[in-house]
RNA sequence: GCUUGUGUAGCGUAAUUGGUUAACGCAUCCGUCUGAUACGCGGAAGAUUGGUGGUUCGAUUCCAUCCACAAGCACCA
């Protein structure tokens, strides 16, 4: 017996489902019992358990889980290592929040160590929850043997591909610029600068300084600045290239004297109103206001201008090299400000870059230390040797003083005539997030890997990649690797792997750790020549670690270098670090010194992430691979897109838009949730999430196919009826509409399997979708029900059981990787009763669940292309009857005698004949007759050029061509028909054109009722004698009998006897087919009579009747 | 600001890669069928394919430009 349900309850089958493959290890057997020789290789990347899963996350993971399934369904192996990422930003900030401390207080008020312990205990806080989502949605991943980026194996992992990129030269201290927050004595990282609300408008006072060209009197080059604090540290001054500028001749506006001023032409109506010659000093106004200038005494380009020298604006400290030059800077834009910009080395990422690109010196003093510093300190304060201004803020960070630092210098300069203008300037500005105060761009020492060098092999590489959508691969992934800076290795924070270098003071000698062995190693080594007891620290992690003292080779102590490392460089490494060192490979020399299996397990074969993590994740994967072993560490990638509300805005806890995963899989089930997500819109695009769309799949797929699964089960049930091996009968041997619905089912296979060998989970999620709806319920089951229903076993109903069995347990098999429940529920419903007897067959009836099963690939044979088309004829003539039908107000259930069908081709009569009787059944219509053009002028017909052949050879002559066939009339048409090719003149030149060429419909045949659908015309006789009216009243009686037995309970097989009240229509319909109406309501009596009580019921013709049904006893 | 992507009926998506009635589903309205299916079927209404220009015999499709939305990167004088 197949199992029977009222309704279906999708969430009630995810837990059944869910038990189920618990007690069995289902997730475990899939991977066990494939060949070991056929893997195929996923990444998981890990998630933060610091935060809670989101919907998003069951979009990124539904991908990754339906590749890999679907890749265990055709035989290879996929394990798929879990993971956690548990260092980074977001821990110590929810720790500090937690604690109620800052940065600062750590080592004050809590110590590194507690500090880090509290992150070891937060990291994993959501665990269980993460643990539930990815259970409940059906994920499957091993969360048993998890790889944790905190661990110490993982640490030396990635301190073993530190140490390899070190040997290559990679890596590098260095000086740059990077948003700083004086008032909280820390580097930002931008994502910290990004965090809302960082960004604010403030007012700041710009001033635009008069630079004085050297060995001039009054000629002046004029610079725009919103940080007039920087103006001290300036040592050079960029123009763009190509910009035009001119020096016009006018009076500062402070002091009055006449002055000569460059800058450039696009900008001179910024800050002049007018060419005056006659103009005086009293013209020169302060204020906003423009001014007039006398007159434009010289033009040049920027590149003229490059290389003109200038007198130290302020000359408070003197520049070691060729400083105070115009030079060429890319970046220099005529927006704003002169059209050239004021170049401070030591407060800005591009003024550092063209500085050293033109070997600009930065203006630096000494600190106690001895060591350079700009002339700004930490804490955001002028050094000494600033004197004018030593010890002052230059931003407002909180100090109490007359007035900000920016004011001051830029009264200064406009008492010594250095200053052209000032004004207050709206501006965003980014602040610290934390403290509110205004970040300064400062350079800081940090640790970098050489990533630039790698830039052409990077992007080489990743040509060979597989991106979806591509555009990601090529534009936003290419493009970022075009423009490869490098990489930033540094973060100065305590909870993260510690980056393994150990400097000696001069930092002159460096020594880079590779492993605990070789920590080990040199510790020992230490401990010997500096008379230490030290030992390797059990965790890796700060502070203890940094208590470790090693020796250079000439005897000195070495420490290490106290950041940590990016987290980007932790997830980007787990393809080696999941797996950890092999001790002995690595004592062996071996370059991928990993634990098994690496290297069946490298590269991966696909992984699957969010767009973000192009420049996160992806890229960090693709740079280890590409600097350590020159490889690839992915061959498929899948980037989807965000999740979004219904009205496309992003879904935050703050507008309460976001959908919580965890009701919606209770509600609606994991298969319709996933299902949607993938069949809505390629998972690339943003996916505007709506909760209607997924009662939509499950009603349209799931319900159909669990209606469709409880149409069988009634009727196998009472038949007993199972698949036996050796009795089934050949496909060839079947009905034609059994035939048609295989070869959709293989064709169905074929695409499915492509589709998503193709990473398209989409398109094959709608090619199972219409099967589902169009052909297998709506068509087969349909037209086939009468087969399940009527009379005793035969081959025919051996055949369409065999048939829906088939179509059931393959539709399975293919939805399986997107419905993992509902797809294994239907599939051991359907091989419950025969999987022992399937098992010492070893057919594909024989496996525990749809997931440890093998899918076959589509059997070609089985596809008949020409058997598909004419069942499309067969639906669209159907449809087309039942339209006209609906025009005139002809019920169904009214035979009809005749359809009239135009012949388009010798074929198509052929094709048509084949499914004749699946059409007279379907629109109750009695025969179907064949109209060729024996009988001219009797069909109308139309024409319409084929543009596909015709445009080609046409070209521009196509239009008249189009004009010339659509004025043809009914004789012009016969007559090509006839000869089968026209000459075409068009001007003065010959086309020889053949039928194909052309497009004949039908349009009409006179005197009949017809509709049409592209190229097919159909006809229906209207006319009514006696016989088919009376026929038409007995199937009505048989609708209302039928409606009695239902209403009345009547089980399906029940006989019964009938009484009907007497009338003479109804009278006549039962002499005549009487035995027609028994036979389908299964009455063993039927009479026109008296009815003992019974149902009063309405007719056609608005006739009214009483029908006595009773059950047989 | 730069880069990328998206824009088709009220909503969600198609369109054989440049070929002529712009398709499907949901929702709405009207009608209808059913002994698996409150499901199906039939019909109606609903679109200047974001705007403008261009290439072409022909553009939803290619190009340019603008607009809107989203994301990423910058944010600097």
């Amino acid at each position: 017996m197949y199992k029977s349900y009222k309704q279906l309850n999708l969430p009630e089958i995810d837990q059944e489902i869910l038990q189920f493959w618990e007690n069995e290890k289902i997730f475990d057997r899939s991977i066990q019992e494939r060949d070991p020789e056929k893997t195929y290789v996923f990444y998981e990347g890990p998630p933060s358990a610091n935060g809670l899963p989101g919907i998003h996350h069951v979009m990124a993971r539904a991908i990754k889980d339906i590749f890999c399934r679907f890749h265990t369904l055709q035989g290879e192996r996929v394990d798929r290592k879990g993971g956690w990422d548990t260092h980074g930003l977001p821990i110590e900030l929810s720790v500090e929040k937690e604690l109620g401390i800052t940065k600062d207080d750590i080592g004050k008020k809590i110590s590194v160590d507690e500090y880090n312990q509290k992150c070891r205990e937060t990291v994993m806080r959501y665990k269980d929850i993460w643990d539930d989502l990815t259970r409940k949605m059906g994920y499957w991943v091993d969360l048993d043997n998890p790889y944790i980026t905190y661990e110490n194996s993982y640490i030396e992992s990635v301190w073993f591909l530190l140490q390899r990129l070190h040997r290559k030269g990679l890596m590098y201290k260095g000086y740059t610029i990077q948003p700083f927050s004086p008032a909280a004595g820390t580097g930002l990282s931008s994502h910290e600068l990004n965090m809302p609300g960082a960004y604010k408008e403030i007012r700041d006072t710009s001033a635009v300084a008069q630079f004085k060209v050297k060995d001039t009197d009054n000629e002046y080059i004029v610079a725009w600045t919103t940080t007039p604090w920087t103006l001290p540290s300036n040592t050079a001054l960029a123009v763009g290239k190509k910009i035009p500028y001119v020096k016009v001749s006018t009076f500062n506006r402070y002091t009055q004297e006449p002055i000569f001023v460059t800058l450039a032409k696009d900008r001179l109506n910024a800050y002049f109103s007018e060419a005056k010659p006659d103009m005086t000093a009293a013209d020169a106004v302060p204020g906003n206001k423009p001014y007039p200038y006398i007159e434009i005494v010289a033009e040049m380009t920027g590149a003229e201008l490059a290389g003109t020298r200038y007198e130290q604006l302020m000359p408070y400290v003197k520049p070691e090299g060729d400083a105070f030059r115009v030079i060429v800077g890319d970046f220099v834009s005529t927006e704003d400000g002169t059209g050239i910009v004021h170049i401070a080395p030591t407060f800005g990422a591009d003024d550092m870059r063209v500085a050293k690109e033109n070997d600009i010196p930065a203006l630096l003093v000494k600190d106690e230390f001895d060591n350079p510093m700009p002339l700004v300190d930490r804490q955001g304060k002028f050094v000494a040797e600033v004197t004018d201004f030593a010890g002052r803020y230059v931003k407002d960070y909180g100090q109490k003083e007359d007035r900000p630092t920016d004011v001051d210098i830029v009264i200064k300069l406009k008492e010594e005539n250095k200053l052209f203008h000032s004004e207050k300037y709206l501006h965003s500005y980014p602040h610290c997030w934390r403290t509110d105060r205004p970040v300064l761009y400062y350079p800081l020492d940090s640790w970098f890997v050489r990533a630039s060098d790698y830039k052409e092999r990077m992007s080489e590489l990743n040509k060979t990649i597989n991106w979806k959508p591509t555009s990601t691969g090529e534009g936003r992934f290419g493009k970022w690797l075009e423009n490869l800076q490098d990489w930033n290795l540094s973060r100065s924070r305590f909870w993260g792997i510690p980056l393994p270098i150990w400097r000696t003071e001069d930092g002159k000698q460096e020594l880079c750790i590779g492993s605990i062995p070789e920590l080990t190693r040199e510790v020992e080594k230490a401990n010997k020549a500096l008379g230490l007891n030290q030992e390797v620290p059990k965790d890796l992690h700060r502070p203890y670690i940094d208590d470790v003292v090693l020796v250079s080779e000439d005897g000195q102590a070495m420490k290490r270098e106290l950041d940590l490392i990016d987290v980007w460089f932790d997830s980007g490494s787990m393809p080696y670090a999941q797996w950890g060192l092999d001790y002995e490979k690595l004592a062996a020399g071996d370059e991928q010194p990993f634990n098994a299996p690496f290297g069946q397990s490298y590269p991966a074969n696909f992984i699957a992430e969010g767009v973000d993590q192009t420049r996160g994740w992806f890229y960090t994967l693709h740079a280890i691979a590409v600097m350590a072993y020159d490889t690839v560490s992915f061959k498929n990638v899948v980037s989807n897109g965000l999740v979004l509300d219904k009205n496309g805005q992003k879904m935050s806890k703050r507008l309460g838009n976001a959908a919580d995963p965890f009701k919606t899989l209770e509600q609606y089930g994991a298969d319709a949730t996933r299902w949607y997500m993938m069949a809505n819109s390629d998972p690339w695009d943003n996916l505007k999430f709506d909760l209607e769309g997924i009662e939509e799949v499950r009603r349209k797929l799931f319900g159909t196919l669990f209606n469709t699964y409880s149409f069988f089960t009634l009727y196998a049930n009472i038949d007993k009826w199972q698949p036996q091996a050796g009795q089934s009968i050949p496909v060839a041997d079947r009905p034609e509409i059994d035939r048609w619905v295989i070869s959709k089912l293989n064709s169905l296979s074929k695409e499915v399997q492509e589709q998503f060998s193709a990473y398209e989970p989409t398109r094959a999620c709608r090619a199972v979708e219409r099967f589902v709806d169009e052909h297998l319920s709506n068509w087969y089951v349909r037209l086939c029900r009468r087969r399940f229903w009527k009379g005793e076993m035969n081959a025919d109903k051996q055949a369409a059981y065999e048939t829906l069995y088939e179509c059931l347990v393959t539709t399975a098999q293919l939805m399986s990787p997107v419905a993992p429940f509902f797809s294994d529920w239907l599939y051991r419903n359907l091989t419950e009763g025969v999987k022992d007897d399937a098992k010492k067959e070893g057919s594909r009836l024989q496996f525990d669940s749809v997931h440890l099963s093998l899918l076959e690939p589509a059997n070609e044979s089985l596809i008949d292309l020409g058997l598909e088309e004419r069942m499309d004829y067969a639906q669209r003539i159907s449809s087309l009857v039942l339209s006209i039908r609906k025009k005139d107000m002809i019920r169904v259930r009214q035979p009809l005698q005749k359809i009239l069908l135009p012949v388009l081709d010798a074929g198509f009569e052929r094709q048509v004949e084949e499914v004749k009787d699946l059409i007279l059944a379907e629109v109750n219509v009695k025969e179907i007759a064949y109209l060729r053009d024996d009988e001219e002028g009797f069909l109308k017909k139309r024409i319409k050029p084929n543009f596909k052949t015709l445009g080609k050879r046409l070209g521009k002559n196509m239009k008249a061509a189009a004009q010339a066939i659509n004025q043809f009339n009914q004789d012009d048409i016969a007559a090509l028909e006839k000869s089968g090719t026209y000459t075409l003149v068009v001007g003065d030149e010959n086309f020889e054109l053949t039928m194909e060429d052309f497009e004949i419909t039908t349009e009409d045949i006179p005197g009949w009722k017809v509709a049409t659908d592209g190229s097919l015309t159909v006809a229906l006789d209207l006319t009514l004698t006696d016989l088919l009216e009376d026929e038409g009243m007995a199937r009505e009686l048989v609708n209302r009998i039928q409606n009695i037995r239902k209403d009345k309970n009547f089980e399906v097989m029940d006989r019964i006897t009938v009484v009907i009240s007497e009338d003479p229509t109804i009278a006549r319909a039962v002499t005549n087919f009487g035995d027609l109406i028994k036979g389908e309501v299964l009455a063993d009596e039927l009479s026109i009579g008296t009815p003992n009580g019974g149902e009063a019921i309405e007719l056609p013709g608005e006739l009214q009747a009483t029908i006595e049904v009773n059950k047989r006893s």
